[in-house]
DNA sequence: CCCGTACCGATGCGCTCGCATCAGAACGCC
DNA sequence: GGCGTTCTGATGCGAGCGCATCGGTACGGG
């Protein structure tokens, strides 16, 4: 056997650079030698890891979800000390991106729901984890509801929904400059508190 | 004088051209070769209409504005037989789009948002349409609010926020499929029910 | 009637894109 | 240590892009 390379780290090198592209100049401004350049290989090196740009743009796309996901399930965890509400109003915030160090993900996220609109490859990924979001938002949702001991209970999926819907809208106005994270961050306090305190 | 054109009719001509396209094949398929031959003009039409591509993206932008703020407003004015809750509940229906005749303008209402985050020019007037669609609702919900006595009236500002905010990521999810209109209808309701009923 | 001006459509230019190619370097194995 | 396989980075290619240009055309005023 000769020379042999760890192909997986190399991807995940380009997928950051791909990230840093995009949260710079948009999904379109990312090329494969830009992307070259910011990962500092060469451009062959970026062909040999993926075979198409599309496909380099979607094993992106599962980067940055991932790192998402994982950041937003942290908060999920419910930790004994905390009610199963006061999770769900930290997951949430976290989706909402207060700190600005996520601000790039976040930008890196919107530019590929746009372009999943019209992208079948890049839909699939975007929907599954759509779709794992909403299902841990809606289990807590059930389980901080059984806490709450009230005359009609939620609909726990319809509230998973709300609030997931909710947390991506104010991310978006977040990111154009309409609301400050403050703003956003006094909308989903009270939206939470309106279902539970 | 010669020969004399109507130029703003024109430049509408080729913004729909732009919209289509826009719709069809997201914002980065949109190219002036592409526009000419969509609107049925030569691309020197297309290129004595608009200096530079940006200024007839822009140009589009605020034509899909007008045409969706036009449309919210049309339910935002409150009929004398119906409440301002209800008026509002129409309005925010709307910018979730149930209609489906109406997604192809929110495709390109959401493929100019993820631009806006890296161009200024869209930015602009991106965040002049929110700011008065914000003012609207807030206007209305204050309104809406004086009719219900309650003990502690709401906040018409953050309740403004909210409700855009959720209108705008259950438009999201529903683009994406996430989300089936009927769902979208139906989470809207329950928050709607949730302030007032 | 015809001249000047404003429109028109086509073509060209310079550039950058994604992707293919290829000679040479690097390395593990016999 | 030679060999074969795998990696490397540079270069080429065809296509498509935005934009500039230009001769021809149509039309209104003198």
């Amino acid at each position: 056997m000769p020379k042999q390379v760890d192909h997986t780290s190399r991807r995940l090198h380009i997928a950051r650079a791909v990230c840093h592209l995009a949260d710079e100049r948009g999904l379109e401004g990312v090329t494969l030698r830009d992307v070259a350049a910011k990962a500092q290989v060469s451009m062959g090196a970026v062909q040999r890891c993926f075979r198409t740009k599309e496909e380099m743009l979607v094993f992106a796309l599962e980067y940055v979800g991932e790192l998402i996901m994982e950041r937003i399930q942290t908060r999920l965890v419910r930790s004994p000390a905390q009610s199963a509400g006061t999770a769900l109003g930290h997951a949430a915030t976290e989706i909402s991106l207060l700190r600005k160090e996520h601000r790039a993900e976040a930008r890196v996220w919107l530019a590929f729901v746009a372009q999943a609109v019209v992208s079948k490859a890049l839909a699939k990924t975007l929907k599954a984890n759509y779709a794992a979001l909403q299902e841990a938002f809606t289990r807590l949702i059930s389980e901080a509801d059984e806490d709450t001991h009230r005359a009609v209970p939620l609909d726990p999926r319809r509230e998973a929904r709300t609030l997931l819907a909710l947390a991506d809208g104010l991310t978006t106005h977040v990111l154009i400059g309409q609301l400050t994270p403050r703003e956003a961050h006094d909308v989903l306090h009270t939206h939470m508190a309106s279902l539970w305190d």
